[in-house]
DNA sequence: ATCTTGGTTTCATTTAGTGGAACCAGTTTC
DNA sequence: GAAACTGGTTCCACTAAATGAAACCAAGAT
């Protein structure tokens, strides 16, 4: 089995234990029976079984009556919604990367941050239509995507490092940058370089160009990425697009500073 | 052992609270500042401190360090994502309503009954593009939307009473059933008919026909909906669509039955 | 008919949550 | 320039809530 631990997050009280269960149901991305949720965790029968009918009577997990099987519930969709048009650069951007869509032609994503990993909170494909939270929700590495890369080599110091921590450093392609020396070698690279590339890293056969939108300040709030194949486009086509997708982070950043909810 | 729990109030415990919190800020529909928070809560200082502080560092909320403001974190997005492959039936129902959608040419929506309210989790519209979370996650209400009725309508006696009980029965409009009497009346009608109709009674000028999307059991298990205006259709248009919708119902229906996750 | 397996309940013990009050900046007011 | 606010953070005795070992229950399996 693939016993691979994942960076932990310190459990505050009990709150964070039943946040962990659902991290932890999430995680199985099918449908649970209590049993298996048990033989996962770390608590006794009954602790467990408590926190879990908390959860499932707050709506966070949902009971499937006739399958005995718990899933994350309904009312954490409800309120994803309010996280994503508040927290997340989406609604603010969604024009621009529109824009960019139609003049690059090719796939678009804007992702965030989260402890390290990649959340992907929109995308643009040219051909093909939205897919809803099957895109938006997503999550992926830190350490070999462009949006991740392009994020974390911008960070300051001491949240980089943390950052860095918190890889997994699996080599998904023989082009994964798998050690955290050639991965801080290739942070080091992005920052002077401006823009950071995906190199058939995680997937063999993809590419992409990323940029970091950046703060006044220069903090990090999110990455850009025009996402592409070795069968459609070079590296060097690439970079073509390099001045466009920098112009674009900076219009995004821009219009996020001043950013008014809506009423 | 009575099953007689009345004094609920979503109070069980500090998890129970905590989320009520969460709940807060995300009704608030734009970054709050504690003092707001604290404005709107039974809580005094400290402990509604500790709960935000709790929250705050488990990713729930997210904390805008420059505004000192609150909004719901992305952790939830992520989780979100979760629920909404499993919890929900958007995946298993997205070809049936794709059919529909281009069959009949007007907005279908696809929703889910949460704690008496109406949980949108997709929607297809001939013209416009899809809206990512701006669109699933939406609430609305379940006493004057197609919809809601719908689902209501086909709950079991117990579970239709606490739906019942906790409808807000405002009148958006001249035509909302905004009395518990009427509306128990309306749900009659439409057990025997089928089919909900929304008569303007929601907004002004939008009318709909719905179907309830029920297991073989029984279960309420969703429902679904087609929109137009009183500009484009008449109500006796929509009837013209209750056997494809009803049939398109049924077929959702069968394909939850053996729904298997994806590994 | 008895043994497992998987889920639920009890209850004395322990731990974590609570909240009144004090404390600290920064701002405003006098 | 001191004094009174305002909004946020920390203390700590008190209390309510979470804990978990063990008992219990209901099916299936043997």
């Amino acid at each position: 089995m693939t016993a691979q631990k994942m960076p932990q997050r310190s459990a505050d009280g009990t709150v964070g234990k039943a946040l962990e269960i659902l991290d932890q149901v999430a995680e199985f991305g099918r449908p649970v029976r209590f049993g298996e949720l048990l033989a996962a965790s770390e608590h006794p029968k009954a602790t467990l079984y408590r926190l879990v009918q908390t959860l499932t009577n707050q709506g966070m997990l949902s009971f499937d009556v006739e399958k005995q099987t718990y899933a994350p519930g309904l009312r954490l969709v409800r309120l994803a919604h309010a996280a994503w048009r508040q927290s997340s650069l989406a609604p603010v951007a969604r024009p621009f990367i529109d824009k960019l869509s139609s003049a690059v032609g090719e796939t678009i994503h804007l992702a965030q941050l989260d402890r390290g990993q990649v959340l992907y909170v929109d995308k643009r494909n040219a051909t093909q239509p939205i897919e809803m939270f099957s895109q938006a929700g997503k999550i992926g590495p830190g350490y070999c995507t462009g949006v991740g890369k392009a994020m974390i080599a911008h960070l300051g110091d001491e949240a980089r490092e943390d950052a860095i921590h918190r890889q997994a450093f699996f080599a998904h392609t023989p082009h994964t940058l798998a050690t955290e020396d050639a991965f801080r070698a290739e942070l080091d690279e992005i920052r002077t370089e401006g823009v950071a590339y995906d190199r058939e890293e995680h997937e063999p056969g993809i590419i992409c160009i990323s940029a970091p939108i950046l703060s006044e300040t220069g903090r990090v709030i999110g990455a850009l990425s025009i996402t592409s194949s070795m069968q459609r486009q070079s590296l060097e086509g690439l970079t073509a697009f390099r001045s466009i997708l920098l112009q674009t982070a900076n219009d995004i950043a821009k219009a996020a500073e001043n950013w008014q909810f809506p009423s």
